[in-house]
DNA sequence: ACAATAGTGTCTCTTAGACAATATCGA
DNA sequence: TCGATATTGTCTAAGAGACACTATTGT
């Protein structure tokens, strides 16, 4: 009996301009050899304390990326995914703030719009599907799209993060509310965002207690 | 190198009476042979398509169940959840209602309260919370519980399930009006429940387009 | 002063829950 | 008829969205 391949693949998302992208890499070994696809690798046992850490260590060696949301997705197998075989890939999401990318993404790494991979190699276009699946719905219901945001943001900055994400148009006053029922952020003192010429916007960020953790409501933010 | 030991393991949940049950197994074999845990075993790439296949191989082979509802809960892994070495479990659960299991599972099938499940072996409890976890977390605003009552059930005894699986009562008015909106059960022409000394209750079924597709919410049944 | 966006007040409509009325059975 | 549970009607209160008003900046 041949051994099943284990791999952990993941899926990196930020917010690139008004759209969600994807950080992709070029293959370095076959099969798809010099292909975009998803960072990823094999398993190592020795090395990993288990998959979650084989998702931080290829995020960190690959893309030079330390994410602090970092979520399984699920578990992608089968016959025919991989040409060398039986396989079983590991998939993780992680939700990185542009600024992210810019400061510390390895030269190798590619965004691409979340629409455009189709033609991604193995199942990563289903697992990227997939992703973006999951980040909809949880976003529509919890705090989930401020870790697309940087350590300092405005509330109509996070709202167009949202809207980004969701995909539609959300009502102003009732996402303000939302927010605050959350009590999940905290205005900086003092601390305002003068962009235009307009009134400047209030500088937010999230408090400390929801670092790690999310915000859950009871009712969805965009009822469709 | 040593090979990741790859298994699956099921959460099969069933209503008996007013509680949630899980069906467990006395293992065959070492370790912790004879020790109750969940169904489970090796993935047999030759013989399983992918690792649902797996899953529903294990639950027929191994409780002679075929659930209808059956999802993939997420991966378990890492050095210490097996005393075999480092090891990788891909989790599904499934929902049926008491009468599949009275009429189908094997004799070695034990039903325990979900609430009594700390001393399982592996990581077996921490599934099994996970489990509970996503059901309840589902059942908030789908019509995932619906899988847990028979062929046709009335307007209260789909509640009763629904409040046993949350764990607290949903108001009645509500309840009618949400699974109205829903439009996924039919009432069956001319059928009723005469139980006691009472008005009989209307019997209903599921509508055929959600046999395999959930109906979801936007807000949750039961805001806590 | 004007244009532009931030932030707030308030009205209306929808929906959830409380309460209670009606329906239908067996005893 | 009475007790019990099913089913439905309706009132009230909370929350969401629409709209418009105020605030504050640069030009």
């Amino acid at each position: 009996m041949r051994a099943i391949i284990c791999s952990v693949d993941v899926v990196l998302l930020t917010i690139e301009g008004d759209a969600l992208k994807v950080a992709l890499l070029e293959r370095d070994h076959d099969p798809f050899l010099g292909v975009l696809a998803l960072p990823g690798g094999f398993i190592h046992p020795e090395e990993d304390q288990d998959t979650q850490g084989s998702a931080v260590r290829m995020l960190r060696d690959k893309t030079g990326i330390v994410s602090p949301y970092l979520e399984q997705l699920g578990t992608f197998s089968g016959r025919g995914r991989d040409p060398r075989g039986w396989s079983l890939a590991v998939a993780y999401y992680a939700l990185v703030p542009s600024s992210v990318i810019e400061s510390s993404a390895s030269a190798a790494v590619r965004l691409r719009s979340t629409s455009a991979t189709q033609s991604l190699p193995f199942d990563h276009a289903q697992i990227v599907a997939a992703a973006l699946k999951r980040v909809q719905d949880k976003s529509s219901y919890s705090s989930l799209p401020v870790h697309l945001c940087a350590d300092s943001f405005t509330l109509p900055e996070l709202q167009a993060v949202y809207e980004v994400v969701l995909g539609e148009p959300i009502n102003k006053v009732s996402f303000r509310r939302k927010m605050e029922e959350l009590e999940i952020l905290e205005p900086i003192p003092g601390a305002f965002q003068a962009g235009g010429a307009h009134r400047p916007a209030q500088l937010y960020r999230l408090r400390s207690k929801f670092r790690k953790k999310l915000a859950l409501t009871d009712r969805a933010l965009n009822p469709s």
